[in-house]
DNA sequence: TATGAATGAGAGTTCATTCAT
DNA sequence: GATGAATGAACTCTCATTCAT
């Protein structure tokens, strides 16, 4: 209501945000540049250094916004889960909801590789793996699953390697990764270790 | 003796696909520059497109090459194996001896992305993709892995999902991680389940 | 006294339209370059681009804004002249205006030849004469000038033959061509019906 | 028959000439490059350097002798013309064998502009356009046109200016245009001399 | 009589960033 | 708080030309 240029100032730089987000997905984290951004948010080319640093810490902070979010929505869903079913179904859940050339899972391919050139991005990004992995290794390890550390890793890894290989084209269909990944989180169970398929 | 023109054209062009090899993990696809690639592979500027009609064209065969090799050579191998160990331990040495962030492992991420932006690069590698997938999917369906297409396709994503989380930093060991992974490729057996190779 | 910034950016858009109106005389559309164009009017490389979207864009608003000038000036004239004489006059006065390797004429003769090049300058320039080619086409009619339309454009057309050939040396001075042209323009009389045209 | 070396020389010669006409209509004079000249002749790059010492003086001795042979023929036709209304033909002629936008007409404008810039192509061509203007006048005063030099030059400088224009679009077509040329050659009579101002 | 690899300059264009307003 | 003009380096790519073979 009253400071209005505060208010401006603030839409501004959450608009140059989202078109970061945008862009890094659309055209490649090395390929994003200060006019681009400027264009895509409607704003003045030299207001995306009046509000950021410099165009690395923008596509930093605008990378880092959205993954924090999805992954800590997704550690929050975890945690609230009352059956097995419920928790492992939200991991798999991902599988239908992005097919690798969605600009959610292009962010985080290019996040990836853009932090193994950035040292402060490298760091901040492997905090919030190394939380939402842990997260994911408990709610493992109260459902029985061996290794919960590592298959915690595994299961990650393979969700994000299956949409960087997706994007190259169709493959198997979700249902049936699905179902191949439920092996790595069967339960141990006394008499018949490692069982995890013939359903 | 006589051909020295010819071999010395041959020799500058192998030596721009192995600089384009190293750059492309170093600096990432896009950071790739012509002066950069004259420079490493120690010619002029000029001669980088006497070669190859765009630098684009020069990374797409750089990066096809070298993948091209390391997977037609595991294939290879992967048809030679005598017993089910043998063959599963060829894809699990990927884990030991690449982290994430040596050349090949950083090289096949930068080329998955690159593929997303460049139809060709998408066909070729898809296919070379394909052909390995089919590979891997027969050695499982001969020693009983169930649903062998979709789990070669997410043994193939596991292990480029953790050399790209890898990037970020340590996680747990090969060793655990491969012990987990063999969840994966445990044969369907009526009677007792997962043994596993004696076929 | 306020918009300095906004002044400077005026002028050096104009400086360029300038500059870019005398290289394509001097050096011929095709060979007119960025750099070229920016150190004659006395601004920096990357200013040339930050005003026009390409070189072609320059250059062709440059041709088309001298020669829509002058089209436009000498229509206006043609349409004040009071006499017959005085409007075939300002016709035959380019004559002597220009010699053919004056930049004007270049202009001329430069933009006739890119215009066969480029499709959207064609158009403006088409647009441009077959205004001209009318006005002048309207004021011959109204001397009794038979087939008044084909009379304008040979007019027209000699007019910029002339100066086509003169840039390669002097041939007949203005005086005698003009006599010449005036044949042309005699109008239709009665008794003796316009030799040379009918059957 | 026997020497089958020098016969190839002559012929890939021959070629390049071939491909430098065809290729200044096409592309402009400025922007004919050897690499462009190589290809179109189907030789090799190094060939053009070899047969001339620059690809300038390919392009000038291309034009020239395109140029000389259509001038020298139309000037053989005149001096073998029969009857005034022969020769005048001749010379209307142009009209309808060539639009403006045909190969030979493009060659001719943009040899004109490349001789403003080149002392000897200006020197040849002029020398060409005298000899031709020098013949064409000789017909015209025998069939008693006033001002014989004068006509010459302005015939075929309407000609070379009604091509020029012809490039930008359709324009009167030939037949009126021919008419309204006629006016320029038709004899003087004893009554009336050079009627045509006046008014 | 060619050949084709190489050179280094220069083409158009885009860049991140600065700064006076 | 925001602007937009400017900078100068760097980008990909094409150039005419040379020269060893």
């Amino acid at each position: 209501m009253s400071a209005t240029a505060a208010d401006r100032g603030r839409e501004a730089r959450r608009r140059l945000l989202e078109a970061a987000a945008e862009l890094i997905a659309e055209r490649g984290w090395a390929a994003v540049s200060t006019r681009m951004l400027a264009e895509r948010a409607g704003v003045a080319p030299g207001v995306v250094h009046y509000h950021f640093s410099s165009v690395q810490a923008l596509l930093t902070e605008a990378a880092l916004t959205v993954m924090h979010g999805l992954i800590e929505q997704t550690g929050t869903s975890l945690a609230r889960a009352r059956t097995p079913g419920e928790a492992l179904g939200l991991m798999m859940d991902f599988l239908t909801a992005y097919d690798g050339r969605d600009p959610t899972s292009l962010l985080f391919a290019e996040t990836y590789l853009a932090a193994g050139r950035d040292e402060e991005l490298r760091r901040s990004l492997g905090e919030l793996l190394t939380g939402f992995g842990r997260a994911l290794a408990d709610r493992l390890a109260e459902h029985q699953v061996p290794a919960p550390d590592a298959t915690a890793a595994v299961v990650a890894a393979a969700i994000d390697g299956i949409m960087l290989h997706r994007a190259l084209g169709p493959g198997p269909d979700a249902t049936e990764l699905t179902a191949v990944l439920r092996r790595l989180v069967a339960p141990a169970e006394p008499g018949h270790p490692t069982r995890g398929d013939s359903s």
